[in-house]
DNA sequence: ACGGTTGTGGAGCGTGTGCTCCAATACGGG
DNA sequence: CCCGTATTGGAGCACACGCTCCACAACCGT
């Protein structure tokens, strides 16, 4: 019916995905991207169409990963009404994240959410963005509601610093590393039940 | 003697401050700030030489200003032997320089050290990059030194963390924001004292 | 065997970048 | 008054980028 792929898709996110990590955002180029895989410049816009849209493909792949985890680790604490729990196991996802598959963890420490959520990103994969966008929201509101004490935005804002500020200031430069040391993992515990315990 | 510079290099560095905190590292480009100063691209090669080294100047100008005010703020804690209280000030020290100089703390936070620290900035800014840098490690030795439990590099990187990547986590985005709210501070203090206690 | 469909290769366009180069300019000391 | 000197203005070079375009290749159902 029609020509195969030389290359998967895939590939070529894992290849981009290399570039990002290696020199950031600005390290993704077509020529780059053509130089490590092969692929001929028409390859990859046919595959992608567009270069923003192939980096959001990049970090939504390693995202929807993130996600995965991330419900998983809280959803049993959440049932329970263990919210101080929950918030903890949500802190330390990026750590477990990188125990079992390092390259997802360290992609996703390459890129803010401003490198990824531009306007410039087509169609197909823009809605897969405010989607898993709009799902993230949702856990951090169900854990704000579990650990509730202050009131609506207040609650999820502080949340919202222990469950990613916080992991990104302390596990991403051991993810960088290579190796997340069981220390930084005690100090982001420390450090989250303490913001918990502010008043 | 000669001709007078119709633009103070303050001038200069003022404006490529501002479009660094408009649009990041990559909003600086030398036909943005001729455009925004009305300076002609002579004249800005003239006074710098070089982009990275432009670059480097505008944010030295703000680092020395934080550096000051890091050192009068630990400085009486560490005659007095409060090892704790002093890192607990110098943790504080950007939202202090916030209220005294919202520009300057929002260019600090707008720049990573990768930005600056590049290997492409020419001799008379590198050396006074790297003299402060050197300075800036000294301060945090002091302060690993001052609460010692733990010994060598690891005190030092425990302090690094109060001192540098829990103000990034906590203070940055109330900066960028235009105001710091004291329960920002509070948790940021609650997070460095709890960071400290973890064995 | 052939035709429709899908993927591939690569030339090349337009744009923005850092930077160089040099003529023109404005000042102050002799 | 004029000359040396420091500054300015701007044309222009080389390069890297995203992206378009289209001829061509490979496969499968008929």
């Amino acid at each position: 019916m029609a020509r195969p792929r030389l290359r998967t898709a895939d590939e070529l996110l894992d290849a981009a995905e290399a570039l990002v990590v290696d020199s950031g955002r600005g390290g993704l180029t077509v020529r780059a991207l053509s130089a490590r895989t092969g692929a001929s410049n028409g390859s990859v816009y046919h595959a992608f169409g567009d270069l923003e849209s192939l980096l959001a493909s990049t970090w939504l792949r390693r995202a929807r990963q993130y996600l995965a985890l991330l419900r998983q680790s809280v959803d049993a604490d959440l049932l329970a009404g263990e919210g101080r729990r929950a918030v903890l196991a949500a802190a330390d996802t990026p750590a477990r994240l990188a125990e079992q598959d390092l390259r997802a963890a360290r992609l996703l420490t390459a890129l803010t959410r401003d490198d990824v959520l531009t306007d410039g990103v087509a169609e197909p994969v823009a809605s897969d963005l405010r989607a898993l966008d709009q799902e993230l929201g949702e856990v951090l509101r169900a854990l704000a509601r579990a650990v509730r004490d202050r009131a609506g935005r207040a609650a999820v804002d502080v949340v919202t610093t222990c469950v990613v500020r916080l992991p990104a200031a302390l596990l991403f430069p051991e993810i960088r590393a290579g190796r997340v040391r069981s220390l930084a993992r005690r100090q982001l515990a420390a450090a989250v039940g303490a913001v918990l315990d502010t008043p």
